[in-house]
DNA sequence: AACTCGAACAACCGCCTAACT
DNA sequence: GAGTTAGGCGGTTGTTCGAGT
């Protein structure tokens, strides 16, 4: 494939977790020319990374309607039922988790549903993966502290003098994503330890902020895109938080909707499948974003 | 309080495939 | 057809953090 826009310098490549600004500029960068070559971004939007590195970052991170946080339980079935099925095919079964990437998928396998499943096979030597899939799974409980412990956190009731406090409360400006994403206890950790509270909390009211998708003003022409209308999902309960986000996130849902279900985009929610036709779409219009 | 251990997750690495020269 | 390169995918590693002792 090659590239004649692609320049090749020996450059020393940056490694290691992305810093805010780096996000940025490859944010900026992509969303105002796209990616026609990978191996080109890193030169154009002024990064000091290889091509294959952005190309992640913006893939697992960067993307709007990327989806964060703990995975629901119908989530999780699809993954088990999926890698029964396939195998480790994660950017395929990826496909079917609206908003998660096979990145994402991988890794909830490798640390969490591997253990779970193998621990349903042992007790239960004739057992599928399948069918270990109930409700009263032990690690679940891990979640569920995670949840309670946000719920009692001042992230809920900020203090009124608090700096974060300028603003309506972080819980009903925050979209479930990145609401999620609080709540499981770490924002990501690059941008826990790197994102003050303003670049969490957008100032703008109804924003999709947070801390996996911090868009800020620069973004205005991609979130106007993406935010027609924008209605808000907001967990109300905790049962909202865990099993699914809202009433839009779970995949039975999505399948009762005939699939691929184009989510609507003002509620920040997408179907990878549908992403993908946007993006062949786009592509032919040379207004690459995805 | 200090230490250890395991979980979680971001990111890199290596391989494969397809497209281009 | 062979060589080269970019993109994509899956495996693995490194880092951080919380829980337990």
């Amino acid at each position: 494939m090659g590239c004649g826009t692609c320049e090749k310098p020996k450059v020393n490549y940056r490694k290691g977790l992305w810093s805010p600004e780096e996000d940025q500029k490859l944010r900026d960068y992509i969303l105002k020319h796209g990616h026609s070559c990978w191996s080109a971004v890193p030169v154009k939007a002024g990064l000091q990374r290889n091509g294959k590195s952005c190309r992640l970052r913006w893939i697992n991170y960067l993307k709007p309607g990327l989806k964060r946080g703990i995975f629901s339980q119908e989530e999780e079935e699809i993954i088990m039922n999926l890698q029964a099925k396939w195998g480790n095919k994660w950017s395929r079964i990826a496909m079917h988790l609206p908003g998660r990437t096979d990145n994402e998928v991988k890794n909830y396998w490798n640390s969490y549903l591997k253990k779970k499943v193998i621990k349903a096979q042992g007790s239960d030597p004739h057992g599928s993966a399948t069918q270990s899939l109930d409700s009263t799974n032990q690690s679940l409980v891990t979640h569920e502290k995670t949840i309670n412990k946000f719920l009692s956190s001042e992230f809920l009731e900020p203090p009124e003098s608090s700096t974060r406090d300028s603003g309506p409360s972080m819980v009903h400006r925050m979209e479930f994503g990145s609401f999620k994403g609080a709540i499981q206890q770490h924002f990501p950790k690059v941008f826990a330890d790197w994102l003050s509270v303003d670049h969490v909390i957008d100032q703008r009211p109804g924003s999709f902020v947070g801390a996996s998708t911090p868009w800020n003003s620069n973004n205005s022409n991609i979130d106007e895109v993406l935010r027609p209308g924008s209605s808000q999902v907001v967990p109300q309960s905790k049962s909202d938080l865990h099993s699914g986000y809202g009433d839009t996130g779970t995949y039975g849902e999505l399948q009762a909707q005939s699939e691929p279900v184009s989510q609507t985009i003002g509620d920040e929610f997408f179907d990878l499948l549908s992403l993908g036709e946007i993006s062949d779409s786009l592509d032919m219009n040379h207004d690459v974003l995805f």
